[in-house]
DNA sequence: GTGGTCTAGACCACA
DNA sequence: GTGGTCTAGACCACG
């Protein structure tokens, strides 16, 4: 999988890790299981800090998406969520992102079929 | 309207008020051309200081969201952007607010009923 | 003369007022002894405050470019100037203004050529 | 790079730096990639604010003149734009500006060999 | 009365 | 060590 950072973007490049390596197992390019470069090798790929890297996986890890084996390194967490709802903290986010496409001009079933095609792209899918 | 604001949060204070009036706008709390308070009654009321208020409605500015009349303060934007589509950066973190919805175990309808709710809400529709 | 004021501009008003009358006097529009309206009179047109229309003649007579008689109000002053030299605060405006345009990409060839169309509208022309 | 401030001037200090730094930057001065001093350094040697550095650093990225990485401080952009017309904002100050240089006596010829004369001292030329 | 600018100092997040 | 945020107060320009 190909991580890239933007060393100038307003978002931190931990979290900027952290948000690729999400999409990255929602799309299913990471699989259930599947074994993340260890920190240090990921640091060096992209040229940036351990600390950097380490604290991207603390993250990942406190949220459930990997889990850390002192062993055998960083694995993407075996599936097992099956919560139908969205977390307060996601249905706030989307509703200051709706607020935005609406005043920008966005009409609902445009958002709608956009929200389709991302969910199209999703392997994480619950019917 | 009624704006709240979490000092313990990681976003900082003058995004929270940013966030907070966008979605105002987008609700309709806050009609097109309406007036806004002062800099200074509002840093008042909400017991910040007067440059964070500042900062804030400089953004607001920046991004189209207000008018900022030197004789009158600053005011809604009259309405008039109408881009059916979505801009790049909204569009990824919809991505990404996507993803973590799916890993969860949110599956496609779900998220689209609640999308519907929250576009019913929002005074600036498009049809 | 048609005068247009943007009450959203970072420009003041006042300002804003002075440059139009600059630029009218430059393309003719204004011709020299031509009277400008009153205070009252452009105040009120305008919708704004007398003082800031005020503001603007001052400024006007103190750079030279309108005569005020208590009498007869406002005139464009008769031409005399004939400094064939840019004053320094104005070539340091205009470098600024090629720094900008030069890191945009704009060549000087396009530069000169958008001067000469520029020059092409001024009634005030020097051989 | 040598900066000099007038404390007494209309434009404000953010905005002396910012345009000192643009007119560095299309000379040469500053070279693309090339590292600005930190926030707080250049506020020392000014003697002023780091507040008022750092608006001036905030405007610079956001009109893309410059780059803020989180590692290493503020960068020189790496030179991309070539859009060849000027911008209407540039262009209307343009106009003012040859308007008043026209009432004051300068003739287009000796306009135009000013702008020639600035043009060779700006590193960023294009053909 | 409005926003715009600036200061002197502080604390925090990031790397 | 970097920039980002915030404060409490001040002064100024604009209208």
């Amino acid at each position: 999988m190909i991580l890239s950072l933007q060393v100038d973007s307003e978002t931190p490049l931990y979290e900027q890790l952290r948000n690729q390596i999400v999409i990255g197992i929602a799309t299913g390019e990471l699989a259930p299981q599947e074994k993340l470069p260890t920190v240090r090798q990921l640091a060096e790929d992209l040229g940036i800090n351990t600390m950097t890297v380490n604290k991207a996986y603390m993250l990942l890890k406190q949220e459930g998406y990997i889990v850390i084996d002192r062993r055998h390194g960083a694995k993407v967490s075996p599936r097992t969520s099956d919560n139908p709802d969205l977390s307060p903290r996601l249905e706030e986010q989307l509703q200051l992102l709706i607020a935005q496409a609406a005043i920008q001009g966005v009409n609902q079933s445009r958002f709608q079929s956009l929200c389709s095609q991302i969910f199209a792209k999703m392997a994480y899918r619950h019917p």
